[in-house]
DNA sequence: GAGTGGTCTAGACCACTCA
DNA sequence: GAGTGGTCTAGACCACTCA
């Protein structure tokens, strides 16, 4: 039987999610692979069923795990983009929702500006990387976007063809970089486009643009991506839900 | 002993809550004042302790209710407005948000149009009550909505001077009408300004204007308002976290 | 000290998956 | 049919609140 480590005033339950979430933080299990049996887990530690539920249900709902009845628990690596998308939607004209394919024309290196080192919190001029990009439904140009990343953390990106790689990032930083997103800040506004942005989007100048700005952070807080996204207005639809 | 009224399909679990939530939409219970405790609740149902516990762990988690250790467990409803506000801003220059001010124009009594009905689940060409009015931040015009409401549940609307009261009307709506708001969704899109907006909101026509969807509803999930707001886009910001 | 929610147990039986 | 998570019970004892 196995000991939890952790402080002992604390709740079995709470003891043994942090158990459990130092095992998973150490790759104990990969992506995908389930976890041992409540039942097993329950033996293990000396615990009832019940407590393990309930250790495994926090972890479910901060989605690490993923319970499945009648196979098992699963080990959840995040699909962080499907819930960027719930919200951030192009819809078809039937009201459909597409990832929009992505075409980079842009990688630099170069020392971030004032107003860019301030959004991912770094010193003034460290070294960065800016990716700019046109994201497109059938052929039609609906997003430009404008990457910022520390260059610290994502200098793998500078030595590969980016265009061999699907439209997400996010994966792209996982599996080159190791940098995990994990959360993000996103705030809309609209604006009329001026002239770069219209020849870019292939709009009117002056034709109403949506501004997206994320910020990106990973899994401690920490941010790892600034980007500033210029959108055709048209068939553009952001929905959120408030409690 | 009272009998659960939903499905039976469903766990005993989440018809509880269901019933609970009913309840707590119906104003059984005041915000700030304790439900019944666990034990009598589980004796009310017939149900074992565990199964209360976990029927108000999900309205805890929807935060309907407050648990307070060795007091009990208590309405939760004060910061709603802050809650949509803390999405939906006007900046003043300095980066200060506000909540502008109220100038209802038109209180009308109507069949609603198909659009409206959809949105508010009504049949086609149920009675409602639509509200029109300027939102104002400095004398200055920022945002016109148009507001609907299913006239059954708010017609004590139709018999007061709503200029009496606050820019903010869900409070108007519980204690007029005992209707709570509880939670909404939100869709953001944007689009140039015809002539009425333009004229409405003191801007050119073609100019940039956010529309906000927003359809909110009581503790049961019942739609209860459905307003389409359209906003200056300057000073326009909307905030959202995503996990 | 009475009453509340918080933790935890040791089961039972059910629904689902998969060979 | 064996194994999994899902629901549910009937308790025990603890931590906290409040008179």
């Amino acid at each position: 039987m196995t000991q939890l480590s952790s402080d002992d005033r604390l709740p079995l339950y709470q003891r043994l999610r942090d158990q459990l979430a130092l095992q998973i933080a150490d790759n104990c299990w990969r992506a995908g692979e389930a976890i041992p049996t409540e039942a097993l887990l329950a033996s293990e530690y000396g615990l009832s069923v019940g407590t393990v539920r309930k250790a495994i249900d926090m972890l479910v709902g901060e989605r690490i795990l993923e319970r499945q009845q009648g196979r098992g628990t699963f080990i959840r690596r995040p699909q962080f983009h499907a819930s960027l998308f719930r919200f951030f939607r192009f819809q078809t004209p039937d009201g459909e929702r597409q990832i929009p394919q992505s075409q980079i024309f842009s990688v630099q290196s170069l020392q971030a500006p004032a107003e860019v080192a301030r959004a991912l919190g770094l010193a003034p001029a460290t070294a960065v990387i800016r990716l700019q990009r046109l994201r497109l439904l059938d052929e039609q140009p609906v997003l430009a976007e404008d990457i910022w990343l520390p260059r610290e953390r994502f200098k793998a990106l500078l030595s590969v063809d980016l265009d061999t790689y699907g439209p997400l990032l996010y994966p792209i930083y996982e599996e080159l970089c190791g940098q995990i997103v994990a959360s993000a800040d996103e705030t809309l506004s609209a604006e009329a486009a001026d002239d770069h942005r219209a020849n870019l989007l292939g709009i009117t100048p002056g034709s109403p643009v949506v501004v997206i700005e994320r910020l990106a952070r990973n899994y401690a807080g920490l941010a790892l991506e600034w980007r500033r996204s210029h959108g055709r207005a048209s068939h553009f639809r952001y929905s959120v839900q408030i409690r």
